[in-house]
DNA sequence: TCTGGGGTCCTAGGACCC
DNA sequence: TCTGGGGTCCTAGGACCC
C-alpha cells in the first residue's frame, strides 16, 4: 500500500531568515511582502495575534509591543533554500511533485520514511518541515495541519474513524480547495464542516459549485482525484508586476513601469529559453481607496510571431496600455503578461526578418541578460514611481553613478 | 500616508463552422 | 410567419493556491 505524504516547510520564510541569523529562533519573527505592505510569514508564536496577510501599516504598533523581529522579504535566499530543500528530498524518493516554494507531495510506503526526510532536511538545510501522510492530497493537508498543530512533525491519519472525526471539526474553509467564497457558499447550503460538505450528494455539488469542490469532497471520502504530477506541464505564461510606491497619475511614468514589466518578463521567458506570442497588460486603481471607484483594464493582442525580444515586446505593450490610459485618475499597480509561450528551440525562421537582423537581436538580449547595469531608457531613469524598498537592494537602475555606456 | 506577487484551473459566453 | 443544434476555439472573469 502506498500513501501520499505533504512535506510542508514550517513558516518557511521566517525559518529561511533564521537559518542565517541564529539569534531569532528565540524571537518571534513576521516577513513581510513586497513594499513592506502585508505580513505573509508568521513564526508560530505570532500566528495566534496576526493573521496571514494581515496589512502591515495596521499591526506595526502591535507588532512593536510585542517585541516582534520584522524582516523585508528576500526572495533570493527563499528560492535558494527551497531547491536545496528539494534536493533533499528528491535524493530520498522516487515519486515527488514540487508543489510550491515550501511544499511538497510525493509518495511513500511507510512512516519511517517521512521521518528519516525531515531528519535529513532539518540536518542538510536547517529548515524544520511538518509532513502529513493519507490516502490522497486532500486528506494529506489535513494530516499535514494535524502534524503542525501538534508539533509532532510527522502525522499518520489512514483510520477511517480517526478521518472523520477530525472532519467533524475542521472548517469547510479550511479544507485545501475551499477559500472563503466556496466556503460562503457551503454554509448556506448547509455544509460548515469538512464532513457534513463531504456527505453532500454528487449532482449537489456538481451542480452548485462545480467539478474542483466535487474532486475535493471525493478525496476527503477517501478516492483519488488529484494525481502525483511528478512531470508538470511547462508554464502557461509569465508575469510582472508590482505596486507603485505612490500612486500614478501621468502618462509618461506609466509608460515607464509598462516598458520596465515588459522588459522583466521578457528577460524571465528568455532565461526560461521560450517565447511569447501573446501578450496582455493590465493598470489598476487602489481597490481600497473609499473615495474613488475602483477601476482594473486589461488589453492584450498577439504578437506578429514568437518574440522574447525585449523592445518588440515593450513596443506592443505600450500600445496596449495607452488607450487604458485616462487622465485624472490615480493608479496603483500596472503589469505585463506574456503568454503562448513556446520553446526557442522549435520557433520557425520568420522568413520576413532577414538572419543578420536577427542575429544582432540575440546578442544584445544576451548582453542585457549577462549585465543586470544595463536597461533601456523606456524604463525611465527617475522611477519615482517605485517602491522605496527597491532602491536600497539594486543601485544599478536607480543612480546615474551605476550606468554603463555601450555601443552596438 | 501605508493593504504582495505569481501562478493554476474552470466556466460562461461569443464567434464561427457545418 | 417560421429563425437549428452541436462542436470547437477563444477570451474574460472568477475562485483558489502559496
Amino acid at each position: 500500500m502506498s500513501y501520499i505524504a505533504l512535506v510542508d516547510c514550517n513558516s518557511f520564510f521566517v525559518s529561511c531568515e533564521r537559518v542565517f541569523r541564529p539569534e531569532l529562533w528565540k524571537r518571534p519573527v513576521v516577513v513581510l511582502s513586497n513594499n513592506d505592505g502585508c505580513v505573509v510569514a508568521r513564526s508560530r508564536d505570532v500566528k495566534k495575534f496576526i493573521p496571514m496577510g494581515a496589512p502591515y501599516f495596521k499591526y506595526k504598533e502591535l507588532l512593536d509591543r510585542m517585541g516582534v523581529v520584522v524582516c523585508s522579504s528576500n526572495y533570493e535566499l527563499y528560492s535558494d533554500l527551497s531547491s536545496r530543500v528539494m534536493e533533499t528530498i528528491a535524493s530520498l524518493t522516487d515519486a515527488l511533485e514540487i508543489y510550491s516554494i515550501d511544499e511538497a507531495f510525493l509518495r511513500l510506503d511507510r512512516e519511517e520514511e517521512a521521518i528519516a526526510i525531515r531528519k535529513k532536511v532539518l540536518q542538510w538545510t536547517g529548515i524544520p518541515t511538518s509532513i502529513g501522510i493519507a490516502k490522497n492530497k486532500t486528506l494529506a493537508k489535513v494530516a499535514n495541519h494535524i502534524a503542525k498543530d501538534k508539533g509532532s512533525g510527522v502525522k499518520m491519519l489512514i483510520d477511517k474513524e480517526e478521518i472523520s472525526s477530525h472532519l467533524k471539526t475542521l472548517p469547510v474553509e479550511e479544507i485545501w480547495g475551499i477559500g472563503r467564497r466556496l466556503g460562503t457558499r457551503l454554509r448556506a447550503l448547509g455544509a460548515s464542516t469538512a464532513l457534513e460538505f463531504r456527505e453532500m450528494s454528487e449532482t449537489k455539488l456538481r451542480g452548485s459549485l462545480g467539478v474542483v469542490p466535487l474532486r475535493t469532497a471525493l478525496e476527503l471520502r477517501g478516492e483519488t482525484a488529484f494525481e502525483l504530477e511528478e512531470h508538470p506541464e511547462p508554464k502557461q505564461g509569465v508575469v510582472s508586476s508590482r505596486s507603485f510606491g505612490r500612486p500614478v497619475t501621468t502618462w509618461e511614468e506609466m509608460e515607464e513601469a509598462i516598458a520596465l514589466h515588459a522588459g522583466k518578463a521578457a528577460a524571465k521567458i528568455r532565461d526560461d529559453g521560450s517565447q511569447a506570442t501573446y501578450l496582455q497588460v493590465f493598470l489598476l486603481t487602489n481597490r481600497f481607496n473609499p473615495l474613488e471607484a475602483t477601476y482594473s483594464r486589461v488589453a492584450s493582442g498577439a504578437l506578429p510571431g514568437p518574440t522574447d525580444f525585449t523592445p518588440a515586446l515593450v513596443q506592443k505593450a505600450k500600445s496596449l496600455a495607452k488607450p487604458l490610459f485616462y487622465k485624472n485618475v490615480s493608479y496603483k499597480k500596472c503589469g505585463v503578461f506574456l503568454g503562448g509561450l513556446v520553446p526557442r528551440k522549435t520557433v520557425q525562421e520568420d522568413l520576413f526578418i532577414d538572419r543578420s537582423r536577427r542575429e544582432k537581436e540575440e546578442k544584445l538580449m544576451a548582453l542585457l541578460d549577462e549585465e543586470p547595469r544595463l536597461f533601456f531608457l523606456s524604463e525611465g531613469i527617475k522611477r519615482g514611481w517605485k517602491m522605496k524598498r527597491d532602491h536600497t537592494s539594486s543601485q544599478y537602475t536607480t543612480s546615474w553613478d551605476y550606468l554603463l555606456t555601450i555601443k552596438i
